[in-house]
DNA sequence: GCGAGAATACTAAACGTTTAGAATTTATCC
DNA sequence: GGATAAATTCTAAACGTTTAGTATTCTCGC
């Protein structure tokens, strides 16, 4: 139904060679780019990215496998993507894979199916198995947030990750500075890559400060609300309560605090507490959170040019980026003594 | 680079066609079929969508705009579309806007060109001159959230809206209920479909309750986290202060409540508060947050089902559907006396 | 073993582009 | 004006599917 270059060929009185090198921008007589013109704005023509696709064997489409969609660190992230996205004339299928790791492989298959060029996945928890499918594919593959467990990848894909060790490192540190030496950390198991890191950031700022681990400090749980919840019960119960709490992801950090609320356990005043991710009610709470900032427009900005790259048939070698982390802070840390 | 059907059919000894028929399921001798589904495993063959669009006119894929990626109530519904739409075999390519209406036609533009077979927008203003241009090019169009501004559609679309008239008179309600009778409300202009129309709740109860409305009550401004603490600065310095507030959008709650702290003024404690949806925060607030929810659920479901019916084909009439909201109580509404 | 009808498979032409390779027009210079 | 080079355009064959229209094979009853 839509006009074709054929009708504009045909309008226009140019063959249809003429019209396809005027719509990519190529240099036709003046005469004919009038009439072309005429003929595109007559029948609103647009060209047909399938057929184009199709002949170039590029969709200019860029697959993204999310792990929730309404997880705002990586919305933040891919609206910064899509920015760019659209600067390059490309844009992207978005997917949700709700963390089941069977989700993203049919997710995948998908995509490959619609034969992107390119994929960025959005996850926590990196499963092996799908980044090899993915480079068995041959399409190029951007990780964020995460890494693969044991040994590193070995096909062509880019990890990027914010420096979660310094990230919580400084965390930890700003606590340390302010006189706590009793801290607690919430994190999520070791499948998810950012939890480990974090929970090592918090260790060797502990020992480089000389203030032993103590192993009932440290809770583990599901690397989302109701984690955090179940994490931030235990703490509250504790007979030797600790001074301060480190929460490693935003979403355990809303958890915790419905548990400090519902223990009338006032978060940021009787326990001091700092979280990661910037989230928009950041500073909506009382007192205002301190929180680890990770930089959406540098992981947005990265991710976006390296997955381009790669999509534009670049033959890169892996590429593993650390994005620093930023320490915001506001007023949930009290100063000891 | 990948295999192709005529791979597949050099391959086992058979025609394209029959590959062809037996990749859509169609019935083929068992012998042949054997043959293969040996091909396509041994080749790793996938259908390419590419070519089948091309020659179907069907791209199996529609392409979403969303006024913000990171808004939880957009990306909340959009996670259940998404659901839906890979039980049907379609998939979705999302852009922003921003909020920019020069962007959305942009936007737009590039969808049409993408040949989606239908489109859902997700914005709380909504551009007439956008859906006219939509309607004009054929493809089936669901709006969210919003309403065009003077006069009803008049083409193929639907728009799927909470009921945000009832939503807002029952917690105004339940303010009243709850013996408060100097209730102010925050919104944002009316440019905002959904922000008229609570206001238009909030107020018609408060006339049938026999409370005089003021309009020094009444705070107006931008529908986002900026806009929504500059109207709780203002309300908070007001000589006669309410005794309750109801925000009619999440970000303007959370600017709300950075001022009111800013203010010391104890919002669902001296000051008690309703705001309109639920975002995963609410009830880590102190005191946990009463909400008017929309329901995700059953948006997101609508507007995935009116898609595609419109996108394989159904001519259908306009269509005006109203989700009822429902009224959360938590804590942040006191009883006054 | 044959013919009819059903089941299955084949051939070839599209879909709307891009792009080699060949052909034409235009510009330049003596 | 004619020869040459440069600029522009044309023709036609792909890209990987789907699908009419047609041909082949199979199944039966007799």
């Amino acid at each position: 139904m839509p006009a074709t270059m054929k009708d504009i060929a045909a309008r226009s009185g140019v063959s249809i060679f003429t019209v396809s090198k005027y719509v990519n921008g190529g240099h036709v007589k003046n005469e004919n780019a009038e009439k072309i013109e005429a003929a595109v704005a007559e029948l609103g023509y647009k060209v047909n990215t399938t057929a184009r696709a199709l002949k170039t064997s590029r969709s200019m489409t860029i697959g993204i496998i999310m792990e929730e969609l309404t997880n705002s660190f990586y919305s933040g992230v891919m609206s910064v993507v899509d920015n760019y996205f659209l600067e390059s004339g490309y844009s992207s299928i978005i997917t949700e894979t709700k963390g089941r790791s069977e989700e993203s492989l049919r997710k995948l298959d998908l995509l490959l199916s619609k034969r992107v060029d390119g994929i960025i996945c959005f996850t926590s928890c990196c499963d092996l198995n799908f980044i090899n499918t993915c480079i068995g594919s041959g399409v190029g593959l951007v990780v964020v947030d995460s890494l693969p467990q044991g040994g590193q990848p070995c096909g062509s894909c880019d990890f990027i990750l914010t420096d979660n060790v310094c990230g919580a490192f400084d965390a930890t540190r700003h606590l340390v500075e302010n006189g706590h030496h009793e801290i607690a950390v919430i994190t999520g198991d070791s499948s998810r890559f950012s939890a480990g890191e974090r929970l090592r950031g918090y260790q060797e700022c502990l020992a480089q400060s000389g203030i032993p681990v103590r192993g009932d400090l440290i809770f583990i749980d599901e690397y989302n609300i109701d984690g955090g919840y179940r994490c931030a019960q235990r703490l509250a119960r504790l007979a030797r309560r600790p001074t301060a709490v480190l929460v490693c992801n935003y979403l355990m950090a809303l958890g915790a605090l419905v548990a400090f609320n519902e223990n009338d356990l006032r978060a940021g005043e009787e326990l001091s507490l700092i979280m990661f991710d910037e989230i928009q009610a950041n500073s909506a709470f009382r007192p205002r959170l301190t929180t680890v900032g990770q930089s959406l427009d540098e992981i947005g900005r990265l991710a976006a040019e390296r997955i381009l790259l790669r999509a534009r048939g670049g033959d890169l070698p892996d590429g593993i980026f650390r994005i620093p982390a930023r320490l915001i802070i506001r007023d949930s840390v009290v100063r000891l003594k």
